[in-house]
DNA sequence: TGTATAACAGATGTATACAATTTGCACATA
DNA sequence: TATGTGCAAATTGTATACATCTGTTATACA
């Protein structure tokens, strides 16, 4: 049971960092192999990815990690707003004092995996932060929303906890930043400030996507090419 | 093959008809049994349920369907307006001409049924017209949303096509009348009238849902009562 | 050279036997 | 009566052999 379990939160964790990339085949009988279970209940977990919207399975034709176009990012662009300050509304209205509690620990990791630069580490638990907040809002209709997109989310913000400028390290403690700050006003009940810090979140994190989907063009090289107009 | 698919579907349709009642267990053996087929598909089967919000699986205690309980229906109610209207746009935004022509059709076979006063078929064919609007708005994210809240909706809605009285049938007309004037909209691609209308729609549907969750009291039977006190 | 077809290897789908777990019931004890 | 314990039956979980499907490669033929 152990074994399987493990593997089920494994592949759901290479599949957020993109350890396997969107698009992906996954093949049972290697898998089944790595993980130590037979093939049954390996395809149970693969069924239960797909329902998740973490892999898609067509028949006779195995499961493949749910793919991520750019047609589809348009969609999530504009519609993560939306689910994001919906959640956050009701949870602010509707969060228990325990789950409050269970949110600042998650978030006490989180601040350390982040600062440290251990990336996959702080995208997982930002993952985890954004999950327990979806769960305070008390809604199931939504919930299965903002986890379909906190897939897509984590697999296109894995450059954001690799810092590669000072910039983008302020970003980091930014974003640690705003996260204490949600957690406040969700701790106050104060639903309206909750929605104003997600928006300002997520503006913060759709900009490092959008550079993640559309990156910086490669440098030109001037020097070298100054080198070879003098060699001539 | 064959036998699964009709496995899947069939028990998809006695939940949303609430043949087989909210909260009911799902046995592996007799349904295997019933469905002809061995219980290693028909776990997968479940197991698609489950992910799709129909049937909830417990670790060693199988399948039974989703319950409604009250708390989740407060939720629900909360809920659907912002869902089926952001829907609604999505769908007068983004519709394929083809589209429109199924879910005509579609319009077509559920104003007969609901008119000849075939329940099951009509609740099911309002189910799959509402369904083919959510496939229009091209958004993965609110459609599994959509999906788990339609499921729900139709389990609720079994009166409203089982009309008891003139009132009721005319609510009956109303609700086709209303997706006729809903495919037009579509089809104008005139997303604010497709959200005032799917609004409409709703508050129609909403007060029936209301009447099923919280019914008219049992008559008094003010007659007998009379007669009871001359007994004295 | 190009196309069609057959055979084959590799992968997925299904049936079934067996293992592990839960549940119901009888019985014992306080 | 209420509670706890142990066993048996029923139910779910897993492994494995076999069936079926898919994609590729080899071969025949135009």
């Amino acid at each position: 049971m152990n074994k399987k379990s493990n593997c089920l939160s494994d592949l759901r964790e290479r599949i957020l960092s993109q350890d396997i990339a969107p698009g992906s085949g996954l093949d049972e009988v290697s898998l089944s192999a790595h993980y130590e279970i037979s093939r049954t209940p390996l395809r149970e977990i693969l069924h239960r990815l797909a329902g998740d919207g973490y892999v898609e399975i067509e028949e006779n034709r195995g499961a493949r990690v749910t793919s991520m176009d750019l047609s589809v990012m348009r969609v999530f662009f504009q519609t993560a707003p939306m689910v994001y300050s919906s959640i956050a509304r009701l949870a602010a209205e509707n969060r228990t004092g325990q789950q409050v509690g269970v949110l600042k620990s998650t978030q006490v990791l989180f601040a350390v995996a982040a600062r440290a630069g251990d990336t996959a580490d702080a995208a997982l638990l930002n993952h985890q932060f954004h999950e327990q907040i979806g769960q305070m809002a008390q809604n199931p209709y939504l919930l299965i929303s903002l986890r379909r997109m906190l897939i897509d989310h984590t697999r296109l913000s894995q450059t954001f906890f690799r810092p590669q400028s000072e910039a983008d390290s302020a970003r980091i403690v930014k974003s640690i930043d705003q996260h204490d700050a949600m957690i406040a006003a969700i701790d106050a009940s104060e639903p309206a400030l909750a929605i104003d810090l997600t928006l300002q979140h997520w503006d913060l994190s759709r900009d490092q996507m959008e550079k993640y989907v559309r990156p910086d063009p490669l440098p030109l090289d001037v020097i070298s090419m100054k080198d070879r107009r003098n060699a001539i």
